[in-house]
RNA sequence: GCGGAUGUGGCGGAACUGGUAGACGCGCUGGUCUUAGGAACCAGUGCCAACGGCGUGGGGGUUCGAGUCCCUUCAUCCGCACCA
């Protein structure tokens, strides 16, 4: 093999010269945004994760720059964030310094793997140009009313004196020191994507997206219809309101559960029941995390005193509080209905509650056992005995609407979305308290607050943001007098939940983006990333853009049409490459034995792409033995002559027929990320060809013609070497600005084609004819094929069927 | 428990709307050229008691015909996990 890593470096200067990634806001080309999620900077250099994602999805932008869109094709950086910071911590060097370098070095690594990217339109998030309108567009959510302020629990180490990322509690304990974490309140800042839950779950249905992903979307939102009902507590002074989605069960009520976290608890609560109350919320509060984990749930709960009754037939019920009972999902009020559901059937046999029948399944002879948790029939209910679940739910919630006591309402598993960090690595949050003002937004002119640079970040407990006195104090915006400014910055979902639309308007310093320019180049067509983002980043996005449009700054509804996931390549043990696990391979070692394309064209051929697999390297060499074969072939024919005369026959059409259908396929294969099978097809080409040029009396024109084209189809997989080889065949220009092949329908078509014979659906043989031959010549040749004959002299035929140009099945 | 995905040779993996299962490649076997080959090229390669039969996790069904459609069952992986 005569490539190498040289041949990647030659072409990279002289693409850089020639600036041919540059990309042309003006063109009347039709345009196409493809994207990879840009990654973190978390090492130095690119790993095999990196360059799974990146590499063939760099193939598909190729593709498309060949067939003619205006492709927009940027690469950026998601660089705040916790690893920085904490390697920081660990390190002292500043996350600034770190990502900065790390930045470098990638995008370096990233021209090395040949990424077709216009580096003029590229964002950094950790940068005051990118954050600043991170900050803007924080400022116009609260101007909207979308963003607010209230009480949350953070996950707290006492012995780190810090807050813990979801991601840094392993089984309730601190991920660093294993210590318990707690939750302790803060006051956080919220985004509203709740007021998005129907119109993020309904425009799933329109989305060229994974069905799998999809579905864990629809289950992250988690809509259920139901009814909120009114329970009052026995004196008439409290209104309990609980939602269900089985109001149809409303007879059956033995008890209402609160849960122990419930403002009401002690309203309520009577003076003997007090102590009992006030230690079972202790013991909850003190165990919740590590007992959620546990698998072994033992439902718990404590009676109040108190009773409530039921808005339906006046009867009188206790009411407890137990723990299986969520503050936040619902009212955070349940009624409980033992006989027909599992955890309330659970909760009243360990507490001898009492249990109420009051669905029967339809059939009477369907045999079952409690809690019967299926729809059925209602008995036990009054007037509405004999009415099905489904009939029952619209009349009761009916009748309850009647009084002013019920409504039928949607709940929504999907909580606000919470973007305080306690942490240095992130946008500032642009606010300032003001004593006599109170919350009072950074004015846009003022925009970006900046991030300091010289801040104690060890942990100790309070936000590294606080302990600058320089940044802490200001001035208020409104009334001139002292202020102090919130201490803590963005989630860096924040961030990455508008980069592509920043983009196109990298360069912008007046706008976070034009609208104009966004609105013609997005949405982004074709989006690559791994499925891990399945809910948080890909539901943040969608509703960034939603929120924005909302505000008049975009006229779409949806940031990504199609999303692709690319698969995980695993260590060659199987499991997640890790480093504790020391099963990590790197790329680096093969891009310097054999150049970057080897490298991507065996990552294209060996895995599937959207499902990933185990890394291994036997396969690698037979990919330098294809680079080898294609060099030689090209050595052999690009000094060939054109004859005068020379024949089309038989050869010549067959090979322009496997051209053009291996034109069609790998166009295909490469358009819906199959890039093994596009391999695939460009090999079967080559053997074509060699097979082709082992016969007699060869048409050159012929061959220089398919060669031409065999190239063309390499240069997306291969951009290097198929412009190395392009150049050797002859060529001057640059195979990047290359049209792609096109087909020609004539040379599809025509020739002979092999005919399966089979005989009651068994193969029996195989005849070649010619395409467009009629079923009755078919049949007249088959008949007198020697096999077949002697099974037709020994059977009757019964039927004959001929799929013209795929099969013959004759039954007897 | 709920939800989703996957299951095809020794291996990675093909197969469009049901139409020659195993493309392409790895590996293996034999051969050619060579001092030699772990190089290159050529041929073979699903399995079996092989002029035939069996084969896409198992069982059943629809069909002239099923990897593909329907029912059922098993295994593995991944999400969510007391959501009322």
């Amino acid at each position: 093999m005569n490539y190498s890593k040289s041949t990647d470096k030659k072409w990279q200067e002289k693409w850089k010269e020639a600036n041919i990634y540059k990309y042309n806001p003006d063109s009347k080309k039709e345009k196409l945004y493809t994207l990879e999620m840009f990654s973190y900077p978390s090492g130095a250099k690119l790993h095999l994760g990196h360059w799974f994602n990146f590499g063939p999805a760099d193939s598909f932008a190729r593709l498309k720059k060949m067939q003619g869109y205006n492709v927009f094709h940027p690469m950026g950086f998601d660089a705040f964030g916790l690893p920085a910071e904490n390697y920081a911590i660990k390190t002292g060097i500043h996350p600034e310094d770190s990502t900065k370098k790390n930045i470098e070095t990638m995008k370096k690594q990233l021209e090395e793997m040949g990424g077709s990217y216009d580096w003029d339109y590229s964002v950094e998030t950790c940068m005051p140009d990118y954050y600043k309108w991170t900050q803007w567009i924080f400022l116009k959510l609260y101007e909207a009313g979308l963003t607010y302020k209230k009480e949350a629990p953070v996950n707290w180490c006492d012995s780190c004196k810090t807050v813990l990322a979801n991601e840094q509690v392993i089984n309730g304990k601190c991920e660093r020191c294993g210590t318990e974490v707690v939750k302790k309140k803060l006051s956080q800042w919220f985004f509203k994507i709740t007021d998005y839950a129907e119109e993020l779950l309904e425009d799933l249905k329109d989305l060229d997206w994974p069905e799998s992903t999809k579905k864990i979307q629809t289950n992250w939102i988690g809509k259920s219809e139901g009814a909120e009902i009114v329970f009052k507590t026995e004196d008439g002074k409290h209104d309990i309101k609980i939602f269900t989605t089985r109001p149809d069960t409303l007879q059956g009520v033995t008890y209402v559960v609160l849960a122990p976290e419930s403002k009401l608890v002690k309203e309520i609560t009577t003076e003997e029941y007090k102590e009992n109350v006030e230690n079972y919320i202790a013991e909850t509060l003190k165990l919740t995390e590590i007992d959620r984990m546990s698998a072994e749930r033992v439902k718990t709960g404590t009676f109040t005193g108190a009773y409530a009754i039921n808005p339906l037939n006046g009867d009188k019920v206790p009411i407890w509080i137990a723990d299986y009972v969520l503050e936040d999902y619902g009212t955070g009020n349940v009624m409980a209905v033992p006989a027909h559901d599992e955890r309330d059937y659970q909760f009243a046999t360990k507490y001898n509650l009492p249990i109420k029948e009051v669905i029967k399944p339809k059939d009477e002879k369907e045999e079952y056992h409690l809690p019967y948790t299926e729809y059925g029939v209602l008995v036990n209910s009054g007037k509405y005995n004999n009415l099905t679940t489904e009939e029952a739910k619209k009349q009761i919630v009916a009748d309850l609407e009647k009084e002013g006591i019920g409504k039928k309402t949607i709940n929504y598993r999907l909580k606000d979305w919470l973007v305080s960090r306690q942490r240095y690595w992130g946008a500032p949050i642009p606010i300032i308290y003001c004593d006599k003002c109170g919350i009072v937004p950074v004015p846009e002119k003022d925009l970006p607050v900046l991030l300091p640079y010289n801040v104690e970040f060890k942990p100790d407990g309070v936000s590294p943001l606080k302990k600058s006195e320089e940044f802490m104090h200001c001035k208020c915006p409104k009334c001139g007098g002292d202020a102090t400014r919130e201490a803590d910055t963005l989630d860096t979902f924040v961030c990455s939940s508008w980069y592509y639309l920043r983009y196109p308007n990298a360069k912008n310093d007046k706008e976070a983006f034009n609208k104009e320019l966004t609105n013609k180049l997005l949405p982004v067509d074709v989006y690559v990333g791994g499925k891990e983002h399945a809910a948080m980043h890909l539901i943040y996005a969608r509703f960034m853009t939603k929120a924005m449009r909302d505000l008049g700054y975009l006229n779409f509804d949806e940031p990504f049409t199609k999303l692709i996931h690319q698969g995980m390549i695993l260590g060659p043990d199987g499991n997640k490459m890790s480093k504790s696990k020391g099963n990590t391979v790197s790329p680096d070692t093969y891009i310097d034995k054999y150049g970057a394309d080897v490298f991507r064209m065996y990552l294209m051929f060996g895995f599937d792409y959207q499902k990933g697999g185990p890394w291994d390297d036997k396969g690698i060499e037979a990919m330098v033995k294809y680079f080898t074969r294609v060099e030689t072939l090209i050595e052999k024919v690009k000094d060939l002559q054109t004859q005068e005369n020379a024949k089309i026959g038989t050869p010549e059409k067959d090979l322009l027929r496997l051209m053009n259908q291996t034109i069609k396929s790998m166009t295909m294969n490469i358009e819906s990320f199959q890039f093994n099978t596009a391999i695939a097809r460009n090999m079967e080409l080559l053997n074509a060809i060699n097979s082709y040029l082992n016969t007699d009396n060869v048409n050159n024109a012929v061959v220089l013609n398919v060669t031409e084209t065999f190239i063309k189809l390499l240069a997306p997989l291969a951009p290097h070497f198929a412009e190395e080889e392009w150049h050797v065949f002859g060529k001057t220009t640059f195979i990047y600005n290359e049209e792609w092949p096109t087909i020609n329908e004539k040379d599809l078509k025509g020739g002979t084609v092999n005919i399966p014979v089979q005989v009651n659906g068994k193969l029996k043989t195989c005849v070649s004819v010619d395409a467009e031959i009629n079923p009755k010549d078919m049949l007249d040749i088959i008949k007198k094929d020697e096999k077949v004959a002697k099974i037709l002299s020994e059977n009757t035929v019964k039927k004959e069927i001929y799929v013209p140009g795929k099969i013959l099945n004759i039954v007897i």
